[in-house]
DNA sequence: GATGATAAAGACTATATAGTCGTTTTGACT
DNA sequence: AGTCAAAACGACTATATAGTCTTTATCATC
């Protein structure tokens, strides 16, 4: 009996602690999203927990450690927004584009979570490292069946990356227009050289090669 | 008789103080290509300098204003490499081009003036400001020649210069192949649907509009 | 070599932040 | 109500950093 006693108490225990931890962990991607790059202190942080800062040490052993739970978060943010895309779609480019479009009205419509990844994107905390290989991934696809230009797969996925940062900051600055999002990713894909399947005869971005 | 006489003091008190300044402001370049963002300190600052703290303060309120004098730098050093072309070249996707990829190649052979920019670029501190509204008018003047099929100058600035600045990052953290900076401005120009005036027949990417 | 004004130095204070540790609270179980 | 272990608390210390202020060095001029 003693057992099932022992086991239901520490589950409990278990679950105020990831409670607590989870609003430390909210708190600091917020602070983070707010910009306060060189202001995030374990005291701010624990404030806006609302929690002390023994807890937070209860926690996490120090900053970083937070950054990293935070990192992750992010990751699976953008992996949420994406995954169900990863299983439907067979054609790489597809299934990039639809990544694109989805994460840049994400950004348009959650201005903490854009900065949010934008702060993030700046240390290579791994923040991106895991997101950034998925991407790599669908274009070396897309390259290996010829229907993009770019023949280098780091340097096309920069280019894409680069264009979703750099778009996603003047979401960030300016008012997005509506048409943003298609717009942006019809330049990306030019960039790549690449066909977009759904629009082919749309953008002729896609003449045959050679 | 007295009057030149404090005016050469002055001046050559003037010229003291601008090489202690100059290398104060040397001395937070490095440390900030160093990517040492946090532990960018007065103090830290004053010892790589050579000089004691009260020098600092002599001639910088504070760290923020030391980090302006450094933005300056930066603005200036991409100016440099681009000054000529915007006198020498008419045609704005020309200029463009030739800045690009001028910048592109320095940031391969100077490191630290590449992290340095990169740094930059995430504190919006007028750092990038007057480059970007530079890029911005070169695009501008294309798209009223009609000669790029982006129709939004931010758009098209953000897709440079997020390309340039993703690609800029991929040259600090692997090894840049020859034919990189060649293969980015590629991308670019195709990203904006712009006929690039030296390889037109190359790389069709300017097809008649409509 | 003496003078005087600018520039540089560095010890000092005040403050903010990291990280520790003994104390208190919580809540399931008896 | 009483027990007990996990969780949370918050005062405390140590340290690092910003910024000040008095003292010292520099150097053209006389």
């Amino acid at each position: 009996m003693a057992r099932i006693n022992l086991e239901r108490r520490a589950k409990i225990g278990r679950e105020r602690r990831a409670r607590t931890r989870a609003q430390i962990v909210d708190a600091g991607a917020l602070l983070l999203g707010e910009g306060a790059v060189s202001a995030l202190t374990v005291d701010a942080v624990a404030e806006a927990a609302g929690v002390a800062k023994g807890t937070f040490y209860y926690h996490f052993q120090n900053m970083e450690e937070l950054l990293e739970a935070v990192g992750e978060q992010v990751v699976e943010s953008f992996e949420d927004a994406v995954t169900r895309a990863r299983h439907e779609l067979r054609d790489p480019i597809a299934r990039l584009s639809f990544a694109f479009t989805q994460t840049l009205e994400r950004a348009i419509s959650d201005n903490g979570w854009a900065r949010l990844v934008v702060q993030g994107s700046q240390y290579p905390l791994d923040f991106g490292r895991s997101t950034y290989a998925n991407l790599k991934a669908d274009i070396a696809e897309a390259i290996a069946e010829g229907s993009v230009t770019v023949q280098d797969p780091e340097l096309a996925a920069d280019i894409v990356a680069g264009i979703w940062l750099q778009v996603t900051r003047g979401i960030l600055e300016r008012v997005a227009r509506p048409e943003l999002t298609t717009q942006a990713l019809e330049a990306a894909l030019r960039a790549l050289g690449a066909c977009d399947p759904g629009a082919r005869s749309l953008y002729q971005s896609c003449p045959p090669l050679g």
